[in-house]
DNA sequence: TTGTTTGTGTAGTGGTCGTTACGAAAAGAC
DNA sequence: GTCTTTTCGTAACGACCACTACACAAACAA
């Protein structure tokens, strides 16, 4: 690790040229943004592209896992902060408001939009598992929200999670579309008007609870 | 219009052929179909295709324009029909959990996926310009419907019409992503919750006092 | 029949795609 | 210095993209 490497050093900063991979990514999507693209974004030659990332695949889904680390780890950090399921999943929505017309970077979510009309199967695949998985997460905090008291018992977790997935995928798009920080921002607060009221105050506050299981990995729906 | 055809005859059906690339593009999005594709969909010759559509943008706009007059009619009808902004809108999503899902065609709405990650800035800006015009359409109807008396005084239209839509968009990529149509009728259910019940029955049945500005064209965000 | 018009099939156009061969350049090891 | 290792820039590769030139086929008009 202290020891340098062999040969001639990279010329670039391979974390720098990641996330400028990542912005391309994020506006163009996968499929429309080429590699002649991407070498003008990061700056570098085809050549040390796919020497320092593999082929673009492989690149993309290295953005992917970075994207979840950074832009996308706001959902995470709701779970893990929040206490109710109302709660997490309310601070999920806003703060995508914010995330998703944030200056600096591309409108809307990665996950969302980056492999929509994609045809290269295992890239669509692979960002909609991670959707599922989202929604999975969702669910999972809203039966564990009905099983703490939070939420009635008659509440559909399966339904009431889609449904919080579909508020957040539409604000994606919508953020895409040039909607304001302010119209998004409203969406989410209409969403939680039909999140039934909290029936008992949360007894355990805290993050040290969580099932990994039920965590999202790094966006929101 | 009896009179026939001066040269050669077509060999194929132009309308059925129009219906082939509609569920090619409608499958795999504008960009990702390419002519290729197009022409093995369609069971013809390129030539035959640049002959009777002009170019492959000429004809996605014929594809949209007839997917907004078929398959996307259901929204103008409901606002037809329907005397109140929150059956009209109501049914708009309740109708479309059955036609994103519906066997026979592609999952979800082509003009809210078909156009994402497209590097032909026009077409991209044509389905766009759509979703708007469907936004500001729902907005409209839900406006007229405080003026009507069916819903608060203090109702955010425009903050209600985007929610509608975005649960709209959400429902569409859901179910390209595989969810039922049962899925989608949950979401639909779990947004009307949050739509204010009408105060007042609706006054004035019926279609014939519609504004033509406030008609979807289309497809509903 | 002959000419005109229109559509069809073959076979291409130049351009861009993702990817890579190859030799020069820049570092440590000896 | 020379060898080895790794990265660099140039310049391509075959495959596919949207699109079309061209010659032939099939209809009507004369």
């Amino acid at each position: 690790m202290a020891t340098r490497q062999r040969g001639r050093p990279r010329s670039f900063d391979r974390l720098t040229a990641l996330e400028q991979a990542t912005m391309a990514f994020w506006e163009h999507g996968y499929e429309t943004t080429s590699v002649s693209d991407l070498t003008r974004a990061m700056g570098i030659s085809a050549p040390s592209l796919y020497a320092a990332f593999g082929d673009k695949k492989t690149l993309f889904e290295e953005v992917v896992e970075a994207y979840a680390g950074s832009y996308g780890s706001y959902g995470g950090r709701a779970f893990a902060e929040e206490p109710t399921a109302r709660g997490a999943i309310g601070r999920v929505l806003r703060e995508a408001a914010e995330l998703f017309t944030e200056s600096g970077h591309p409108r809307g979510c990665l996950m969302i939009s980056a492999a929509t009309n994609c045809s290269t199967p295992e890239v669509e695949e692979a960002l909609r598992a991670r959707r599922e998985a989202n929604l999975t997460s969702f669910e999972a905090r809203i039966s564990r929200g009905i099983e703490a008291g939070e939420l009635s018992p008659g509440t559909d977790a399966r339904a009431l999670a889609r449904f919080s997935g579909a508020v957040l995928q539409g604000m994606s798009q919508q953020a895409r579309d040039g909607a304001t920080r302010e119209d998004l921002a409203a969406i989410a607060e209409w969403a939680m008007r039909s999140w039934p009221a909290e029936t008992t105050p949360a007894i355990t506050p805290g993050a040290a609870q969580e099932t990994a299981s039920e965590t999202p990995a790094g966006y929101g729906a």
